[in-house]
DNA sequence: ACTTTGAGTGTACGCACGTTCACTGAATCG
DNA sequence: CGATTCAGTGAACGTGCGTACACTCAAAGT
């Protein structure tokens, strides 16, 4: 830690610190929710001595918001490097399916928190995750309302085909987390479901009214 | 507590006990996790000494498992009165709409408990709602077999647009839990949303193909 | 070259916790 | 009616917790 041969700036030291926090925290939540995680568990894996967590924090719960944030951040620039993605035009549907399964897997650790702590937090944690899944909600009724389908829709139909999305999305978020490490089958079986689920909800588009 | 005029049988005063556990650790668990809240605090608020909690429950977590087990009887025996209704075969979506609502309203904590603990819960709580919900999406399956455009469907599919429901019924409760009293708006809102979001899988049905 | 700053240290405190143990006294049993 | 059972008591323990406070000592500022 402190051998680096290179000097490292005071403010370099201290950004890596807060991360090692971060990650302590984000693994420590991972076996228990993280408002039974302590602060001095955090500081002993983070490899800081409990007084020291307030240099970075002032309380758990801060470290709470900081996280949801965190987790946020890197599902959003997912989902920015997907739309890239020119398949994404061609089959809507698999391509999400694909892009849930793969972000889910590659950050399992910020799903996990997410979607435990989005009913299981802390009143301020709980706050913070659903403003950001509103958030979500609306952002996606925006690239629904522009399907071919959609577009003679209310705005209230919009949104809430839009929630029936992010809402099976979190649900088989969830299922993604849960899934034990190692098992490809399943995997493509949840992928399968939401695949499915995603088509059944699409066909009943055209039919729609009201 | 020991003033009653009939001399309760050493077993009844026990159930009583017991009753109060369970209703002083459901009452705890509507502003925290299950996991945060002590033996200490249920058995204070149960107004028993922290150590006469053993004469009930050998730990926390089996406390935690009779809770799972009391919320789900609840819930079936509710859908069970439902389901003598005659309105549900008319309407079957706005009867179901009302009866979600309706039973969640009814027994909120028990809704709010496992809505909580479903994620954020002990391993062994978790697994226990997880078995509880998947009876629930076979038992669902069957009725949905029965149903005109379904009887031709394979049973994966049927499971899986049961599981669609299911899920979706667990959200709706997770909303309604999260509710305000004294709030009928908001009630007539999700109620209103959760019926359209049924009708939109409803009517993906009879374009459904494999 | 000096002072200042501030991330990280180490000790110490009071508190709530789970669990142990020996107990009491009323309901139940023979 | 005496013996037994057992739900509930009350004191005591060891532990981990959050936080306070005074500290060190190298990087940053002058």
């Amino acid at each position: 830690m402190t051998e680096s041969v290179q000097a490292a700036s005071r403010q370099e030291q201290k950004g890596r610190t807060r991360q090692a926090i971060l990650a302590a925290a984000l693994e420590l939540t991972q076996h228990q929710g993280f408002a039974q995680i302590s602060l001095r568990q955090v500081a002993r894996h983070a490899g800081i001595v409990p007084t020291a967590f307030y240099r970075h924090f002032d309380s758990m719960d801060e470290l709470g918001l900081a996280l949801v944030e965190q987790s946020f951040s890197t599902l959003r620039r997912m989902i920015r490097e997907a739309q890239r993605d020119p398949k994404v035009f061609d089959n809507i549907i698999d391509a999400a399916a694909d892009v849930l399964v793969e972000a889910v897997k590659h950050s399992k650790a910020h799903f996990a928190f997410v979607a435990r702590e989005r009913v299981g937090g802390s009143e301020a944690v709980r706050r913070a995750i659903r403003h950001e899944l509103d958030l979500f909600v609306s952002e996606l009724a925006v690239v629904l309302a522009r399907l071919p389908n959609i577009e003679t829709w209310s705005t209230e139909d919009v949104q809430m085909v839009s929630r029936l999305f992010v809402r099976n999305m979190v649900s088989n978020a969830e299922e993604v987390v849960e899934m034990p490490d190692g098992r490809p089958d399943l995997e493509e079986r949840i992928k399968e479901g939401a695949r499915r689920q995603m088509r059944l909800i699409v066909v009943g588009f055209k039919d729609w009214r009201s």
